[in-house]
RNA sequence: GGCGGUGUGCCCGAGUGGCCAAAGGGAGCAGACUGUAAAUCUGCCGGCUUCGCCUACCCAGGUUCGAACCCUGGCGCCGCCA
């Protein structure tokens, strides 16, 4: 079996850590305690996200022992961004999200066994803390000094808006968690995004000033695109885990377009695959890049990875329907009822203008953007493209009878049901 | 606390009384080309009952036939001084 830290660099998943050799060796002398954290800042998690998850999974299957924090605290109070000040969401809004991350987190992990995973929430040891007794215990490690030299911190004392109290002082949750998960758990190492590296290298700094210890911390890169451009946003939007958020028929979609330039690299971040695997998928790539093997494995993948085979089948299989050559009324009911099943859905009655199901099903943002999409020659009704403004939903364009099959683009579909029969 | 500056659409950023739904760039969307790819070129890019109407240039008032642009107050941010 190959060392953890090699499959791990070779993936491309550590950008910084701390001292290598002893981070190797540490883990190479037996199970070592580890933790990443997830803040509740939303009602489910991201893509982004799973680059953590799978490290964890990761780390886990080579003997080590996972601590999957969600941040019921750190989530109050809100993580520095370079760019703008957070907004403060309500408490029980907060709580509710932390109950949806833990169970989005836990399919990922195996919580038996010798390295069984542990869910942890740091509102478990917060808040009981006065503030009197974090300042004293806590504060007093840090000296501002330092912490304002934080990248995260340094951008927003430049930017126009500053910084409030409530972000200046998430460094100290968060190095303050560490501290607490070595003292419960035994925890000796942080995973976390490299982006978060000044509020790592904050925890083992305080352990090392309490303990006297030294702790090890790994930091995964950033996941780029090759052409510059946003990773983990499709359209715009992010790509959720939730399926109720992302469907899983879009969760395929989006790693299936995967840039060719891209797609070596998801793979060795994001699939289970071998090196040798990739490798062969990579040499695929290069002569056949019309076939999109790597694609092809890495949307498969992960896409069972988060929901299963079942799901993972079914949204094949609409994929090949809906992108196959054939006439779509040429498909059988049943194969086109599963298809569409995948798709956004909206139901309607006949007369409707096609317009307004184009914003209803979710396909464009409004009416005004249906109408333009439709000058633009980008709407489409059952494959055939929308030439007028004011067409509306007329039987004749049902296909067996209810349904119809919306297109903005070249990929972006969406169903529609006809009421009644 | 004083003085000065500044606040524009998803982001950056022009605009200083009518010609402004607001220049330009980025992001995004669509079309062509393709492989449901990238790059490139072209178009679009507040909403609606779409040849017109409505809502918008930090917030609230005011002046004016008419205000993103002027005035008053408030709020945020930046700088200098104390």
């Amino acid at each position: 079996m190959t060392d953890i830290v090699d499959d791990l660099k070779w993936r491309g998943l550590i950008a910084l850590s701390t001292d290598e050799d002893a981070l190797r060796k540490a883990l190479a002398d037996g199970p070592v305690t580890f933790y990443a954290g997830f803040d509740p800042t939303a009602a489910s998690l991201h893509i982004g996200h799973l680059v953590q998850i799978l490290t964890m999974r990761r780390l886990q299957l080579a003997g080590h022992r996972p601590l999957a924090l969600v941040g019921g605290a750190t989530g109050q109070i809100g993580d520095p961004r370079p760019t703008a000040e957070r907004t403060l969401n309500d408490p029980e809004v907060i709580a509710a999200w932390v109950g949806r991350l833990r169970a989005q987190i836990e399919p990922f992990l195996d919580f038996d066994g010798p390295s069984a995973a542990t869910m942890v929430n740091n509102l478990d040891w917060t808040s009981g803390l006065s503030a009197i007794d974090f300042l004293r215990d806590v504060g007093k490690h840090f000296r501002v000094n330092k912490m304002l030299t934080k990248e995260a911190v340094a951008r927003r004392l430049e930017s126009e808006e500053g910084i409030s109290y409530t972000e200046f002082s998430y460094q100290l949750l968060q190095a303050y968690d560490f501290l607490e998960l070595k003292r419960r758990y035994g925890c000796t190492l942080q995973q976390g995004g490299s982006d978060q590296w000044g509020n790592l290298t904050a925890g083992t700094d305080l352990i090392h000033r309490i303990t006297g210890e030294n702790v090890h911390l790994i930091a995964t890169p950033l996941i780029t695109k090759a052409d510059g451009t946003k990773f983990s946003k499709s359209e715009g939007s992010a790509v959720w885990l939730d399926p109720e958020m992302t469907t899983p028929y879009a969760f395929y979609q989006f790693w299936l377009n995967a840039a060719d330039a891209d797609v070596v690299n998801y793979l060795k971040v994001f699939s289970f695959r071998s090196r040798e695997e990739i490798e062969d998928l990579a040499r695929q790539t290069e002569e056949r890049p019309q076939a999109r093997a790597a694609q092809r494995a890495l949307a498969e993948d992960l896409t069972t990875l988060l929901h299963g085979a079942d799901q993972t089948a079914a949204v094949v299989n609409a994929s090949k329907a809906l992108f196959g050559q054939g006439d779509l009324a040429e498909l059988d009911a049943a194969t086109l009822a599963a298809a569409l099943s995948e798709l956004p859905r909206a139901r309607a009655a006949a007369g409707t203008p096609l317009i307004d199901l184009f914003a209803e099903t979710g396909l464009v943002a409004s009416k005004s953007a249906a109408r333009r999409t439709v000058r633009e020659g980008g709407a489409y009704a059952n494959n055939a493209k929308v030439e007028e403004e004011d067409a509306a939903l007329t039987p004749e364009l049902l296909l067996h009878g209810r349904w119809l099959v919306l297109r903005r683009g070249k990929r972006n579909l969406a169903a529609v049901e006809v009421d009644g029969s």
